[in-house]
DNA sequence: AAGGTGAACAACCGCATCGTG
DNA sequence: CCACGATGCGGTTGTTCACCT
């Protein structure tokens, strides 16, 4: 796999564009020289994001702020990681485009280190590409592979029966999902089948274990990101594992909980993502006592006692913006 | 070696949304 | 409420390289 990074980059001063704004200025277009690069990544260093017309300005670059935010976030950004798709990742981005479709950006959110542009850049010549090569083969009937269901079969067949039980849960209503009752049978829903290489009941509450080689990938470097290896999330003790629908409910009653650090605070309240509109903080009635420790998470649930109410896809669909998987 | 072709990626464009005056 | 600018997002295009003939 060439670097484009280092050809185009170069290539740049050979084939440039210009074009002019309103004020007469001309402002560069196509490709960044490392000139660019460095004085943008420089400026952002220094003085932070801001107004993006502003940094173009400051910065000396004879760019468009908009061209400056889009380099800065698709390629300059510190956190950035560069590199071939793992295949975890693959399968994470196949997955959550089956639930949010070309939401790009939802979906880079929940890859740290990738952004909209690659997974879609990612998506449209590799996994496309890819399907179409299983759906030639397997199904010749099938001329179009419009339902998320089939490209996901297309590309790995077994999310095609894992698709079907959430599609069950978020079609059907009334309560698609089963109480947590039932949940105590090991597999009865699992929105995110590829995150849980082990699915361990504990106590009546089911927990997902992250694929450490995901844990350790994205989030185990020295980025400021968590380690998750081996981290267990309860199903219902954070809105990590399922996206919590609108009109779900979650009791927790005498716990003693060493709560995800990232994902409720003390007040069940969701603090993974900052956002405030969390798909449980408006519906939970926890009440979460958080040890001091809060490097671990989802270690130590005991006594939970977790109920779940109705699910619906509105509400799904609505939460996942918020749905801080991987979300950093 | 030269030309054609597809893959991969960067960047642009247009539109939607949001914040502010 | 409206206008306007900034920002974000998704679709699309443009460019380069690697591979094949």
């Amino acid at each position: 796999m060439r670097k484009p990074s280092e050809t185009m980059g170069m290539a740049m001063g050979i084939k440039e564009k210009v074009s002019s704004n309103p004020h007469n200025n001309k402002l560069r277009k196509g490709l960044w020289s490392p000139e660019e690069d460095e004085k943008l990544m420089r400026y952002m260093l220094t003085s932070g994001q801001g107004c993006w017309s502003d940094i173009a300005r400051n910065a000396g670059l004879q760019r468009c702020g908009k061209s400056c935010r889009l380099r800065w976030i698709n390629y300059l950004r510190p956190d950035l990681k560069r590199g071939a798709f793992s295949p975890q990742e693959e399968e994470l981005i196949v997955h959550l485009h089956n639930i949010l479709g070309n939401r790009w950006s939802q979906i880079a959110a929940r890859l740290p280190g990738r952004t909209d542009n690659e997974i879609k850049n990612f998506w449209n010549s590799t996994l496309k590409k890819r399907l179409k090569m299983n759906s030639a083969t397997s199904s010749p009937n099938d001329s179009e592979l419009s339902d998320p269901r089939d490209i996901a079969a297309g590309i790995m067949p077994s999310f095609q029966a894992q698709y079907d039980v959430l599609a069950r849960c978020m079609d059907s209503s009334p309560p698609p999902f089963p109480s947590m009752d039932n949940m105590s049978a090991p597999n009865q829903f699992d929105p995110f089948p590829i995150l849980n290489n082990r699915c361990d009941t504990w106590e009546g509450v089911e927990f997902f274990t992250f694929p450490s080689s995901i844990a350790q990938a994205s989030m185990g470097d020295n980025s400021g990101y968590m380690n998750l290896e081996h981290a267990k999330v309860g199903l219902l003790g954070s809105d990590f594992s399922v996206p919590p629908l609108a009109s779900s409910t979650t009791t927790t009653e005498g716990n003693n909980y060493r709560s995800m650090g990232c994902g409720m605070d003390g007040k069940g309240e969701n603090s993974f993502s900052n956002n405030n509109d969390s798909c449980l903080s408006n519906t939970t009635t926890a009440s979460f006592k958080v040890e001091d420790d809060m490097s671990g998470f989802g270690n130590n649930l005991q006594g939970a006692n977790l109920r779940i109410g109705e699910w619906d896809l509105e509400g799904l669909m609505d939460d996942l913006p918020s749905f801080p998987f991987l979300d950093f």
